[in-house]
Parts: structure tokens; sequence; C-alpha cells
DNA sequence: GTGACCTATTGACATCCGTCGATTGGTTGA
DNA sequence: TCAACCAATCGACGGATGTCAATAGGTCAC
């Protein structure tokens, strides 16, 4: 196991640590860093996730708006959508009992600066 | 399991197959295409196995120019080689007794655009 | 051909990961 | 307070994944 889950990575961690893949070699760090942001969406379901979320009404979806298109539990949508969060792509906002999820444009934009060759 | 592994992928089927992830919903089966080449770059030893080619000379390195500075195995760098080699991310050549591994930049410029927000 | 060298495959193992059912937490309205 | 509803956490299970040692496959020089 790793020595220490990062909780929240996301964009900022992405530009102060990662230099792009093709033009330096990455560190052993950044790489870990790096690969971690990937492995969030490096899962079919949470592709999906993402994709429904920004093609939703107002740019922003609850849990209760994905497990049906997805056709997973409610559990499940909720692990995918923390990690998610937790790396950044999605921002969640409480309001009132429904939990909104919406895209942070700035991750995906770094993550795909950071693999442009 | 998955019904038959794709085997290779890469910067071709991509592009046929993925709309931008943020733009339309991703269907079912680009998800699973898309995760699948994430899933290739979402792995520490292998952003810098990539990461050392590009930075080796002639943009092109043999396995035993990756073993010693990613410090595992030759086998499991081997391992790590193909997988790449397979999402289409890094090109083999055979040039006598040493297999010559270089990156395909359409590949990650395919990714990068399909992430891009 | 034989040996030396580089690489790929195999088999095994521990760990990680996606999924679910059951439960708990938190918010709203009656 | 209570009931209803949405979401998150917990515990468990099966399958995927990264790693190694041992072995096999190719290629060159002699």
């Amino acid at each position: 196991m790793t020595i220490a889950t990062p909780a929240v990575t996301g964009m900022s961690a992405l530009t102060s640590c990662c230099s792009p893949l093709v033009g330096q070699v990455l560190s052993p760090a950044a790489a870990e860093t790096l690969a971690g942001s990937f492995k969030a969406i490096a899962d079919p379901t949470r592709l999906r996730l993402v994709s429904l979320v920004a093609a939703h009404e107002g740019q922003e979806a609850c849990v209760c708006d994905l497990t049906a298109p997805v056709g997973l539990s409610q559990p499940t949508v909720s692990h995918h959508l923390k990690i998610l969060v937790e790396a950044g792509i999605l921002a969640r906002e409480q309001r009132g009992k429904w939990a909104y999820y919406r895209i942070v444009p700035a991750t995906l934009a770094s993550l795909a600066r950071l693999i442009t060759p």
C-alpha cells in the first residue's frame, strides 16, 4: 500500500507537481500524483458519470439523476463520485437534501496539457 | 471479466470510438474503450516509462535502458511496456537483439483532446 | 552449433478495486 | 417529533492488477 492516501489532489496539486509527460523525466513522486489523477478517470463508469454530469441541464446533477443512466446502485454511484471529487475532477455542493455535482474544467484541462506531446 | 480483451486499441480506435468527454454522453462501449486507454497511463511506473522513453536520446529506448531508472525487474518492465504498446501509446521495433520503444504522439494527443473541456 | 545476451512468457502471490446489501447520517415538511 | 427522502458509510465478496523468480524464445558473435 501507499504511505498515505493523498486525499484531495485536484488541479492545483497537478500544476505544481508535474511537468509535461513528454519533456523531462517525471520524478517518482510526480508520477504517483499524476497516476492518481488518471486512475480517477480510468474507469468506464466514472467516465460516463463525468459525461452525464457535463451533459445534464445546468451542467450539474445529483446522485438521483445518475443512478439510472449508469445502471448501478446508489452506494456505488456515490462511491465513484467521491473518487472524482477527491481527484478534483468534480465539485460537490449540498443544497437541501440534494448533493449537486459539476465538472471542474481546470482539472481536466491540466490533465490534458500534461499528456500533450 | 470483459467479453474480449481488445488487444491493440491505440489512436485510431480512440478517434473513431469516442466523442469528447464533455460534449455528449459517452456510450458504454466508448467509455470502456477510453477507460482502457487511461488505465494504461494510470500507473506511476508506466508514466515514468513513457517519460523516460521520450527523454532518451533518439526518443527511443530499449528495455535494458529502463530497468535501472524505474528500479524494477526486467519482466515487470517488459510487462508494463507491453501494456503501453497495446494501448497504442508506445511503438515497439525489434532491431537485432534489442527491442526499441518510442512514443506514439498521436495517441497521447487523442487522449488529451478527448478530455479537454 | 554453442554460448552470451536481451527480451518475453509463465505461474504464483499479495494487494487493490468495483460492486452490492444493509445501515447510518442529514435535511425537509407535516 | 415523526416520517419521508436523498446521500454517505460500512462490511463483505469476487475479480483485476502489479510484482517477482524461473523459464523460454530470439539474435548475434565466435
